[in-house]
RNA sequence: GCCCUCGUAGCUCAGUGGAUAGAGCACCGCCCUCCGGAGGCGGGUGUCGCAGGUUCGAAUCCUGCCGAGGGCGCCA
């Protein structure tokens, strides 16, 4: 019996429990909490519905959990129930009735774990988007991570998600950049306000060895050439380096063509027309203090240019009209300033403010000898994503910056980037799935092969190691579900610690092979089993992080 | 000044109303005739930043304060 199996069975013996006093069912919440008592006394599961609906039905919550605690304690696969406390109801469950998540996992292979609470629902999802003016640093390193992560995890809700990656390459940055390939390509030091980092000299190089004469052009020309190379180069660039991460986008939507295409024009020639925007000192504003921000903001220039806000605006009119339903945004913390812009778009697109939401994540920062080092690209201390892939690998680096909720700030040590240090709880997780893929491989050598999902003695997993691991592995279902709800990968990285924890303390509890003459028995195939099931989840889980579950390590 | 996020063990962090607040790292012991020791077991540390409030019950929710980081352009 699942967490969610007897979440509802408990449900309906409360019911019934209430009409038989002539009291509402109404007042139960739609699903009942079910966890996991941190005391092995208190039992398999506790629930505290008692606490929470006795006062409301004008019942003591000691009596109510009694009524329910007889009838639970006769329901099939509960081996017993009883009240503790002030009113907690502790469950124990039969081990074959437990055990029955074993031969779910085995069953749902793959899709153990995926739910439906998303499935319809379209997702646009935008994250990294860095300008095209450099590398991708750590910090869009992080968001690529998380990003990738989140969104196999709205898939795995049933979402049908789309990454989606926004190049900034329609602004004054992108011709401060053009002016530094120029620079560079002439031997020149960098402008002032311009990039000078050891990659610009690079793309210069390529673009005169693709152009020769571009420096002997007319001025407007040659930038052209480097313009429309250089950031082409860049792009190349930028987008290697995410697919060897492992993040693949659907969609590189460029904000040139917004400009274009026109997009942007006709989307204010319709806010004009809105109660969202209004004239006033020359120029149009958008009422984003409606959605908190802090004064309302410019969107046709008293120059009549666009501002920059505009072609949020129309880019988000472009995705409503690509069908998403849901607009996320993963943004970095110094652009929290956006929440309320972005809300504002949306209301002023005539839209449920709701389509679009804005995801917050704190900064990375870089530490050496505990000291903050401030990213300097003059003082060579700008870490890309290549960087940290070189230092520790794509799993690694992958995990490391997603086992850790977005709203905390990530230090990354130098020192033990330097080190190549092992000391990354990744390893602790692959480790297990390794240790099981080869516990399999050893049973095949054996002549045994892990049975089918019915022909298991489930009853027999009765050690407390044994209902451990299995209560883990029940656990998975809803912590995917939590981690889509709350769009916080980290959770499932979390989850899968404490997966490897009780497989490793079930391992070293319980022999599974048979040694020297003894025969293989029922307990021999059930355990087997409930070590494929691990391996399967600890595989699963790391697949929705986009970390690689090794056969060998 | 206003807004956002954070403040939990020596360090890095989990824990968005439940029972005695957890894990990793670090430190000290112990455990391989045996399926991978990248493992397991034991040893201890907490004014959950502070002060109020809400309630059967608060690290968690509300208010104020303190501290850290970030943000507040007709830049992009």
């Amino acid at each position: 019996m699942t967490p969610a199996a007897l979440a509802e069975l408990v449900h309906s013996i409360a019911t019934a429990v209430l009409a038989e006093r002539g009291l509402a069912p109404a007042v139960l919440p739609e699903t009942v909490t079910i966890e996991r008592p941190r005391n092995p006394e208190h039992g398999d599961y506790a629930t505290n519905l008692a606490l929470q609906v006795g006062k409301k039905v004008g019942m003591a919550p000691r009596e109510l959990a009694t009524a329910l605690a007889e009838r639970l304690a006769d329901a099939d696969g509960v081996e017993a129930a009883e009240v503790a406390g002030p009113g907690f109801l502790n469950l124990r469950l039969a081990a074959d009735a437990q055990a029955e998540v074993v031969r779910q996992v085995l069953t749902a292979g793959d899709t153990y774990g995926t739910g439906h609470a998303l499935d319809g629902v379209s997702i646009n999802l935008e994250f990294v988007s860095a300008n095209p003016t450099g590398p991708i640093h750590l910090g869009g390193t992080r968001w690529a991570a998380v990003g990738d992560a989140l969104g196999r995890i709205l898939a795995a809700q049933g979402a049908k998600v789309t990454r989606e990656y926004y190049f900034n390459d329609a602004g004054a940055q992108i011709d401060r950049f053009v002016s530094s390939l120029v620079a560079a390509a002439k031997g020149e030091p960098a402008p002032e306000d311009g990039y000078a980092g050891g990659y610009v000299s690079d793309i210069a190089a390529e673009v005169l060895r693709a152009e020769p004469d571009a420096l002997s052009l007319p001025e407007a020309e040659r930038d052209d050439v480097f313009r429309r190379a250089g950031v082409q180069l860049m792009f190349d660039e930028i987008k290697r380096s995410l697919h060897d991460f492992g993040t693949d986008f659907d969609v590189f939507f460029h904000e040139d063509s917004l400009h274009l295409s026109g997009a942007v024009e006709s989307a204010l020639e319709h806010l004009k027309l809105s109660d969202s925007v209004y004239y006033a000192e020359g120029a149009w504003w958008i009422r984003s203090t409606d959605f908190g921000d802090d004064k309302d903001r410019v969107v046709i220039k008293s120059d009549g240019a666009p501002a920059y806000i505009a072609a949020d605006i129309a880019y988000l009119k472009d995705k409503r009209e690509r069908g998403f339903d849901l607009c996320l945004f993963m943004l970095g913390a110094d652009h929290h300033g956006y929440i309320g812009r972005l809300k504002a778009a949306a209301a002023s697109l005539g839209d449920n403010p709701d389509v679009a939401e804005v995801l917050i994540g704190q900064m990375v920062n870089l530490v050496s000898e505990g000291k903050p080092v401030r990213m300097s690209k003059r003082a060579g201390t700008v870490i890309t994503m290549e960087d940290l892939v070189e230092a520790v690998g794509v799993d690694a680096a992958r995990y490391e910056l997603t086992r850790y909720s977005v709203d905390s700030p990530v230090d990354i040590d130098l020192d033990l980037l330097r080190k190549h240090t092992n000391e990354n709880p990744v390893f602790y997780v692959q480790y297990a799935h390794a240790r099981l893929a080869s516990l399999q491989r050893n049973a095949a050598e054996l002549g045994l092969v892990t049975p089918g999902p019915d022909e298991i003695d489930l009853g027999l997993l009765d050690h407390p190691r044994e209902g451990d691991l299995i209560r883990t592995i029940g656990e998975f279902g809803k912590v995917i579900a939590r981690a889509a709800e709350l769009r916080e990968p980290h959770r499932i990285a979390r989850y899968l610690e404490e997966l490897a924890s009780a497989y490793h303390k079930f391992y070293d509890a319980a022999r599974v092979l048979p040694q020297g003459d003894e025969q293989p028995d029922a307990l021999t195939f059930a355990r087997l089993a409930l070590c494929e099931a691990a391996r399967q989840v600890i595989a699963n889980g790391l697949s929705l992080l986009g970390v690689s579950a090794p056969e060998r390590m």
